[in-house]
DNA sequence: CGTACTCTTGATTTCACTCAATTCAGGTGG
DNA sequence: CCACCTGAATTGAGTGAAATCAAGAGTACG
């Protein structure tokens, strides 16, 4: 069990692959960089969450807490061992695997063919749904910065800023402090994700 | 074993997921699409790809065969029954999965972060590298039409057009016809690709 | 040789980016 | 407690890369 405060890098892009991470509390953002400081992130990781199940030698994107984050770190060997021991594990892991993978398809729409407001529409959506538990719910929380946002969406800090503003004031969403957004209209919010 | 002609959708986003393939020849487009009609290619498929593998009860996306395609089709129930008579091809899956997650990754940084530019080279270099058989080659053949190639990169015709005469016209590249490309300088592509 | 596509090329527009101030929030120390 | 500092977020003005709109040039096929 290993504790990572925010802003420290746990998985390095290039780096050999030599271990596996489950998540067990706290947030983090999963990305690649361009040799000009580009930044894409890919997602982000929560609770359960696994990671650096990487197929080549190193892995392919670096990972960063965003909130603190523990975590339970697996060496490579003793993961071939425990998925030899519980063959559940295995098909486990292939569900999830099949999932983000579902999730990426999902972003590469986003990202080739959205606005800026469809896309920022549709994190906030996603947000609501998906993250840490349960069912949709009218708070998000948001632990990650503005620019970490913009990276995510393929857009610029600025545009992330100004879209939420609009949404805001269409009432659409209400901004209570820079960390949570509610959604005040979601069916509006679902149209505005939509096109 | 079946046959799929070229322009025929094999497998419809949010149909019911009741069957698994494997693709034995031919290529592929796997795309989803929005409401109004917006595409996003996802990926192309060849000889060896499996697809199908939902977890959820519906595709998440749709395939269109662009060359003939011969595939094995296998109903769900099968492909279960298959897992866990073989423990090895569980395993396969998952290293399966894993290489798409981590091109998927790849991708979301073309589509979120590189110019046009970039994102033609990119495209040109992937498939002089991946697509269907072994080792890097200079002849690359485009058997998909510009508006697939454009809703893979997530731009128009006119830009993969445009971009593609720009690196004709800059020595990089040859187009003797227009599904093939022969890389004249495969330094200078990557360079272009890479900003 | 004409019809129907697809692809290429050109002119113009637009959405998001860049550059440039402010404004705001969170800490620190007087 | 309040002034100050720092980094983050917001807001504004102007620019630019790719989209859109509009022809024109290849290709394939009957």
């Amino acid at each position: 069990m290993v504790q990572i405060e925010p802003g420290q890098c746990f998985i390095t892009e290039g780096e050999t692959a030599d271990a596996f991470f489950n998540i067990t509390a706290g947030s983090a953002k999963l990305y690649k960089l361009m040799a000009d400081g580009r930044r894409q992130i890919t997602g982000f990781a929560f609770r359960g969450h696994f990671l650096g199940l990487a197929v080549s030698s190193t892995y392919a994107f670096s990972a960063e807490a965003i909130e603190p984050v523990r975590l339970c770190r697996f060496a490579r060997a003793r993961l071939f061992r425990l998925l030899a021991d519980f063959p559940a594990l295995e098909r486990r892991l292939l569900e999830r695997a099949a999932t983000e993978l579902v999730a990426a398809q999902e972003q590469m729409l986003l990202l080739g063919r959205k606005t800026a407001r469809e896309r920022v529409a549709s994190f906030l959506r996603a947000q609501a749904l998906a993250a840490p538990c349960g069912r949709p719910r009218a708070m998000v929380a948001l632990p990650m910065r503005r620019g970490d946002i913009a990276d995510y969406l393929g857009l610029t800090i600025e545009t992330v800023s100004r879209t939420l503003t609009r949404l805001r004031a269409e009432g659409i969403i209400e901004i209570p402090d820079q960390t949570h957004v509610l959604l005040r209209d979601p069916a509006r919010l679902v149209r505005a994700a939509e096109g």
